[in-house]
DNA sequence: CATATCTGAAAACAAGCGTTTTCAGATATT
DNA sequence: AATATCTGAAAACGCTTGTTTTCAGATATG
């Protein structure tokens, strides 16, 4: 726990080496988390032997199982979150552009790590801990867009802006679930393509609804 | 396992009796996958101790844990496919109404009995087997709708199909769950109302590009 | 009544798990 | 060279699980 009287060790300094450990417990994490064989579950000793350390060093870094799953998880999410509102900040000021360029950052990072891709949206994980931390990703990604499309069409506070929010982060999950598994076969852009058109489909439900209110 | 030489017991049948017991543990699997509290896990002490049982009766009518876990999600999406299909037949032959007509049917019996709900919807169920009938499912129902789409606006073999009606499917679900935990605050009517609306605008994507191809 | 079966409760066994501790050898420090 | 720390491997403890077996008492049958 204490780092006092830490020694330079293999010629690495103390907290360095913790460090690298750290790094290796996480991205052995991720290799559990989102293996592509859905029985693996997140053991201590699973870890570590991924991680090629052994069970003392498990808990140098991570009080439990619980707090290196959320770390793996954070370690994903914060990714994810970050370059993809940079994306959507820097594409054109128009509604398609917009929705196309936040796609693409998502479906790009989870087609060049795959693992990154089943921990975010498998259908068949396992970890309890996930699952909820999952649920809380959704509420908030359904929330932003709820946000976004009343700025965008300048609604009040209509109702049905939720229950339409989680259907397009539930349906934008399963799509990218099935895609993944090879249950649907796209290229990559047609993916982006398919999903940009139906979120439009969609906000075009609030926009002619409002037309109607008017 | 055989049933020669069965007495009466209690005035009952042999094979009434142990009909009886196997409809308990149905009955109790579904309180536990169906929980309201996720941290509940199917084991054979905690499923005969919900149905009244002792463990020896487990193992006369199921061979494990996960024949008893099939039995249950079998029972429940035997009936809700059985009675969406008749609402579905029983409706106008009206595009709108068909699909009222079935998300009503499906609201109406997660809406009745929670625990259906939840082993169908929810986001925070962890057994694994389950959550690989859950695919088959969406896959088969997606599939479902593909072909009902291209029946019905004689469409050929459209590629943009799987991925929409997976995306449908997923967005429904989620849409479900997060109605069922309490995050989306709406009528039973509501919510009905609201995925018709969703489903139709998204099969008029289909029905825009058709025109385009034309 | 005597015998065979059924029932409920508990014990038993092996396996996997989280977590802590032990320990011999490798490496740095003085 | 002597001492303190770091490392990797393994053992240890207690708990939960699946699964099977034991056993005393309740109930039916001849």
């Amino acid at each position: 726990m204490d780092n006092t009287s830490l020694r330079v060790y293999g010629g690495v300094e103390g907290d360095d080496r913790r460090a690298e450990r750290r790094t290796q417990l996480i991205e052995a994490g991720l290799d559990l988390l989102g293996s592509e064989s859905d029985d693996v579950s997140l053991t201590v000793r699973g870890v570590c032997k991924q991680a090629g350390l052994t069970t003392r060093y498990f808990y140098e870094s991570f009080t439990d199982r619980d707090a290196l799953a959320i770390a793996v998880y954070d370690h994903v999410t914060d990714e994810i979150a970050t370059t993809t509102l940079e994306a959507v900040a820097a594409a054109p000021a128009d509604e398609r552009a917009k929705i196309h360029a936040g796609l693409k950052n998502i479906v790009d990072i989870v087609a060049d790590d795959p693992r990154r891709g089943r921990l975010l949206f498998s259908a068949t994980l396992t970890n309890s801990l996930l699952l909820h931390r999952r649920v809380r990703s959704a509420r908030l990604f359904a929330s932003l867009l709820g946000e976004e499309a009343r700025a965008f069409y300048g609604m009040s506070g209509s109702a049905a802006l939720e229950p339409t929010s989680q259907f397009i982060v539930g349906g934008l999950a399963q799509t990218l679930t099935a895609w993944l598994d090879g249950t649907v076969e796209l290229e990559r852009h047609q993916i982006v393509d398919r999903c940009t058109e139906i979120f439009l489909a969609i906000a075009d439900i609030r926009r002619s609804s409002r037309e109607r209110e008017a």
